[in-house]
DNA sequence: CTGGCTGCAAATTATTTGCATAATC
DNA sequence: GATTATGCAAATAATTTGCAGCCAG
C-alpha cells in the first residue's frame, strides 16, 4: 500500500474548511511537506520543500499555515534546541531527546513518560503534555561506545539543529 | 545562621580567578544577583537587579558574565517557555514544570526523574540532562481545582513568562 | 461578492558580537 | 603594562505583524 498521506491531508484540509478556513495552494503545499518531511522539519525546511512546486509561498505565510493548523489540533511544535523550533503531525507525538554533542535526535515512546506522568499527577497535581520541549543529555555514541544497545546508527539531526546547544566549548583553551 | 550566598560568591570568584579570568564589580554583582534572586531569573531580569546598585553595567555584560560562569560550570540556563531562558546556579538544579494556562513553574526534585533516565540509559543508551528544558502543562490549580494536593499557593511565575506558552486561544473568534 | 489569505517589508524579542576604551592582575 | 572586560551600537536569528491586493467559497 502506499502512504496515507493524501488520506490524512484531506482530512486535515477539511477539518480546516469545516472550521471556516479557506483551502489554498499554499496551505495545501505546506501541509504536503509536512506529511512528506520524514525528518524533524522547521519552518524553514518546510519552506524550502514547498519552494520546490510553490517558490513564491511566503515563510511567513508557512508560519501563519502552521500555525492554523495548530490551532485545529493537527499540527504542533516542539523546541529541540536553542534554535528553531520543528513542526509535525500530531498523530505522530513523540518525545525527543537532543544529545548535546552531535545533536542527535532521538524519538522516544510516549510509554517511557507513563510513570513519570502519573508521579506528577499525584504529587504535585501537574498533568503533563511533556513533548513540548526536548530532552537535553548524551546519545549512545557520544557517551563513548560502549553503551547498551548503542550500536544502532541513531537518527541524525538535520545538520542544521547541530549548533543548537553546543556552547563554545571552553573559553580560553587556545594559545 | 545566615545563608551561605557570601561563600558561595566568593567560591564562585576564586574559580574565576584561578581559570584566568578578572573580577569586576559587573561580574561580581551579577553572581550577587544570581544568589539572592529567589525567582527563575531571566537575563533581563538580573540585570534589573544588578542596575539598583551598578546602573551602567550593560545587559551584554549580564549576558557575558553569564555565559563566563556557565563555562566554570557555576551556573546554568533553562528553558521555560517559549522566550527568554532562566538562569539559576548549578548547585539548585531541579526540574521545572510550567503551566501553560496560567504560567506558573512548579519545582520538582530531580529525583522524580530518576526511573527514566535509567530506562533511557538502560533502553536507548542515551543519559539525559533533563533540566536543560521545562516540562509543559497544565497546573493543579488550571485543572479544575479538585487536584490531589491542589490547595497550596503553587509558585507563581514572574508574570513576565506568562505570555510565553499562551498562543492565541482560537483563530477567527472575534467579528 | 467578501472576508479570509498572501506577499512583502518592517517590527519584535532574545541574544550575540566588533571595537575602542577602561580596569584588573 | 599586558590582557581581559566593558559599554555601546549594530548584527543575528526566529518569528510576528500591518497592510493592500488576491482568491476561495
Amino acid at each position: 500500500m502506499t502512504t496515507d498521506g493524501d488520506g490524512r491531508l484531506e482530512a486535515a484540509l477539511d477539518l480546516l474548511r469545516a472550521r471556516g478556513g479557506r483551502v489554498t495552494s499554499a496551505r495545501r503545499a505546506v501541509l504536503s511537506a509536512l506529511l512528506e518531511h520524514q525528518e524533524h522539519a522547521s519552518a524553514e525546511a518546510l519552506a524550502e520543500v514547498v519552494h520546490a512546486s510553490h517558490p513564491d509561498v511566503h515563510l511567513s505565510t508557512v508560519y501563519r499555515t502552521l500555525d492554523a493548523f495548530e490551532q485545529l489540533g493537527v499540527v504542533t511544535h516542539v523546541h529541540l534546541g536553542h534554535g528553531r523550533a520543528i513542526y509535525h503531525l500530531t498523530d505522530e507525538i513523540h518525545h525527543h531527546a537532543v544529545c548535546e554533542r552531535c545533536g542527535a535526535v532521538v524519538q522516544l515512546p510516549l510509554a517511557l513518560f507513563a510513570q513519570l506522568h502519573h508521579r506528577l499527577l499525584d504529587d504535585f497535581g501537574f498533568e503533563v503534555d511533556a513533548h513540548h520541549f526536548a530532552l537535553v543529555g548524551r546519545c549512545a555514541r557520544c557517551l563513548g561506545g560502549t553503551g547498551a544497545t548503542g550500536d544502532r546508527p541513531l537518527a541524525t539531526a538535520d545538520g542544521e539543529d547541530r549548533r543548537s546547544l553546543a556552547r563554545r566549548p571552553a573559553s580560553g583553551a587556545s594559545p
